[in-house]
DNA sequence: TACTGCAGCATTGTCTGTGT
DNA sequence: ACACAGACAATGCTGCAGTA
């Protein structure tokens, strides 16, 4: 308690240049006297803080110097500026937490540095919430307190009770063993087993959660990359995989060749266009690559896929033919 | 093991003195 | 008159020993 007052009493002398004990009282919501000592404390510990007696005296700090709070040097702490320009921490509810650290941080920097560190925050914007055709970006949506209970479980290392709504089903209650969270893009995943098996919950799907007093049965260290990258793996080898053969335009075969997971043959046409051979994660994304590049791609087999296409082109003929 | 009492310490507030 | 500084007392917390 008394080391944050002392801190807050350092910065508030930074900010105002002089203060009064008994304004610094009112700030600190202690009194003068207390001030006083707080004052005294910091001088024993090297801090230049001295008083000017008298009317309109009061305390200040001596010119240039500098609190180091942090013991970050200019790069470390201007990498932490920028990472704290990202909407990231709002996933977490640490949003405001963050911006207080950030102005620690900055204001732990020397003179020299400051104002660069300072620029950084307003120069440098990672993942804006709309892109430049103010097309919005979608980011999954998580109620602050639920954010708080998830990580304050993962952090303590203790059980998870949530309550997760998986697509298309009905809310359900269920009790995890947390390992972490994972960011990407926009969207986070807390990664856990459940009864041994491993489990990935998407952040925006879980409605309510409740750290309980349990330790969660989890290895004591853990690499969260290397973890995230088996269970991407896992996922893109797993459920139910179609192979398509197809033909497409030159200039959308990037375009396609990113939407599948792999491609098996590859060859030219005899009419310019590329012959590929490619396998999808299941039927509605091999559809939707196939449907997205309009007249430039072809389905060639399975029927199925060519059969779907028709019809919606079908539809969306006879839609135009209307008018 | 849990509870109680005590000493020591840190922190804080009030009153009064001193300097500008 | 105003602001800092010293002396003293009150309060709360912590650690430790003793006891049921």
């Amino acid at each position: 308690m008394r080391a944050d007052r002392l801190v807050s009493l350092v910065l508030l002398l930074r900010q105002h240049g002089q203060l009064s004990a008994v304004r610094l009282a009112q700030e600190l919501e202690v009194s003068t006297r207390t001030v006083l000592r707080d004052i005294e404390a910091l001088s024993a510990a090297g801090v230049p803080v001295y008083a000017e007696r008298g009317r309109y005296g009061g305390f200040a700090l001596l010119p240039g110097f500098q609190t180091q709070l942090t013991g970050l040097n200019h790069d470390e702490a201007l990498a932490l500026v920028v990472a704290g320009s990202r909407r990231g921490a709002q996933a977490f509810g640490l949003g405001s937490a963050l911006a207080s650290a950030m102005l620690k941080v900055i204001d732990a920097l020397p003179e020299s540095y400051r104002d660069t560190a300072a620029g950084a925050s307003q120069r440098l914007l990672i993942d804006p919430a709309a892109d430049l055709l103010a097309r919005p970006i979608y980011t999954d949506e998580m109620p602050d307190e639920v954010a708080a209970e998830v990580l304050r479980a993962v952090l303590s290392g203790n059980k998870l009770r949530i309550q997760y709504a998986a697509f298309n089903k009905p809310p359900e209650w269920r009790d995890v063993d947390p390992i972490g969270v994972v960011t990407v893009r926009d969207q986070g995943y807390l990664l856990a087993t459940r009864e041994g098996s491993d489990r990935t919950y998407r952040l925006s799907r879980i409605q309510a959660a409740e750290a309980l007093p349990d330790a969660a049965e989890r290895p004591h260290r853990v690499d969260l990359d290397k973890a995230w990258q088996e269970r991407t793996t896992k996922f893109r080898t797993g459920g139910d995989q179609v192979t398509i053969e197809a033909r497409v335009h030159p200039t959308r075969r990037e375009e396609l060749a990113r939407t599948a997971l792999a491609i098996h043959t590859e060859r030219p046409t005899p009419d310019g266009w590329l012959h590929l051979e490619l396998t999808f994660q299941d039927r509605r994304h091999a559809e939707w690559a196939l449907w997205q590049l309009a007249t430039h791609a072809e389905a060639l087999s399975p029927d199925w896929l060519r059969a779907t296409l028709q019809t919606k082109a079908a539809k969306l003929a006879a839609r135009y033919a209307e008018s």
